[in-house]
DNA sequence: ACCTGAACACCGTTCAAGT
DNA sequence: ACCTGAACACCGTTCAAGT
């Protein structure tokens, strides 16, 4: 019997008790996180449950929605938290990094975190980000800029740093040496180079970014005068 | 006969002439744009052409090829270019901004865009990019640096403002309004709104990676003294 | 209420056969 | 050289039937 089978039995051998949603979601997403995400299949789901592939549509309406609740999840094992202490810019800064490391830690759900939003853990990022933007001094049209900005900036990078990993990265790293430029020759000798690089250049974007933030923070302070 | 069809006969009725590597780029292409990525599979590019769908694999190895050459085609005809006057800021600012014109153009290509490197774009993309860098005066692991923080920014950021457009964007939009927070009250009323939006995020933000890129550069010329 | 089994309408890809 | 036809091993999803 296959490691991952959660069917539960009765002690005396009768119908065996039925499988929560959740346990649905898990074993998505550690299909997911195993085998990559083309790995998932709703036949594959039901094999690894030791169930039917069609019994999934007693818990989820279709796939996107099987996909949203393995999100769900992996925000919740992944505990993506923002900082009690510090300023609100570091303590944005904090929630953001906690985001790359979730998606550090579960690569293959980068992908169809871009086209599949998990409503619940969203409403909640949103309302943070929110709260410590306008701890910073922003408001009004500003304020909705700033937060769109890290939003698309948080998503896109995990997107493009995670996707399909390692493969595209490999890809991308013969990309480089392909153009023959002595100023990619350190940086695109190894997958980990590239993957060092990838962390420093998304340091280097956030700190911009929230310095933008930052300015136009101060911008409406100005005009306030 | 669809209209889309595009093998040629010969003038006495012989056997018709074959099809080119570039007939199938351009008809994948036209599928894409017309009914999504989704509904490009080889039988219905073969439908397209009159032909059946493995004919495709005599002229390329795999689907990854076929929207390879459909990406070549489409950056081919968008006519991505770097404006020829201008500070190498300026110039290197409107090579991003052609890119995201194009996408916008042919939103259902920024998904495959992310994990289907067109490799010859890319290298042209990459040696101009780096050149203005230089320009800006950035060299060594700062160079690298700048060049993949803004490749990162441009890729991941088409991605998510174009992938599954509009239907993304709508789930998004109602997303907003269920945060039940004030400041997105105007943004989100109606995709025109959310679109208007995203285009003056992405300009916000590509000033602020720019300025980062001419900061790092001062830095460099410091150092130098 | 929960799961099975059969079925439908699809996929990408391989390979022998035609011309 | 280029395309056809049949086949293989898959998909997501529906729906009647079982228990």
């Amino acid at each position: 019997m296959a490691s991952g089978t959660v069917t539960a039995m009765s002690s005396r051998g009768e119908a065996p008790a039925p499988l929560s949603r959740e346990a649905f979601a898990d074993a998505a997403l550690a299909i997911i996180d195993e085998r990559g995400y083309d790995a998932l299949s709703m036949r594959a789901l039901g094999d690894e449950l030791g169930v039917h592939a069609t019994a999934v549509y007693r818990h989820f309406a279709n796939k996107h929605d099987l996909v949203e609740a393995a999100l769900t999840r992996m925000f919740e094992v992944s505990g993506v938290t923002v900082p009690e202490a510090g300023t609100p810019r570091d303590r944005l800064a904090g929630l953001i990094r906690s985001l790359r490391r979730a998606f550090a830690e579960h690569p293959n759900l980068a992908l169809p975190n871009l086209t599949i939003q998990d409503e619940q853990a969203t409403v909640e990022f949103v309302r943070t980000a929110l709260h410590l933007l306008r701890e910073m001094g922003l408001r009004g049209r500003e304020l909705v800029i700033a937060y769109q900005m890290l939003e698309t900036y948080s998503v896109g990078t995990n997107a493009y740093d995670w996707g399909y990993y390692p493969d595209a990265l490999e890809a991308r790293r013969r990309g480089r040496r392909l153009v023959g430029d002595e100023a990619f020759d350190e940086v695109s000798r190894t997958l980990a180079d590239m993957t060092a690089l990838n962390d420093e250049v998304f340091e280097v974007g956030l700190r911009s970014l929230l310095d933008a933030c930052e300015e136009m923070s101060r911008r409406q302070d100005d005009q306030l005068r």
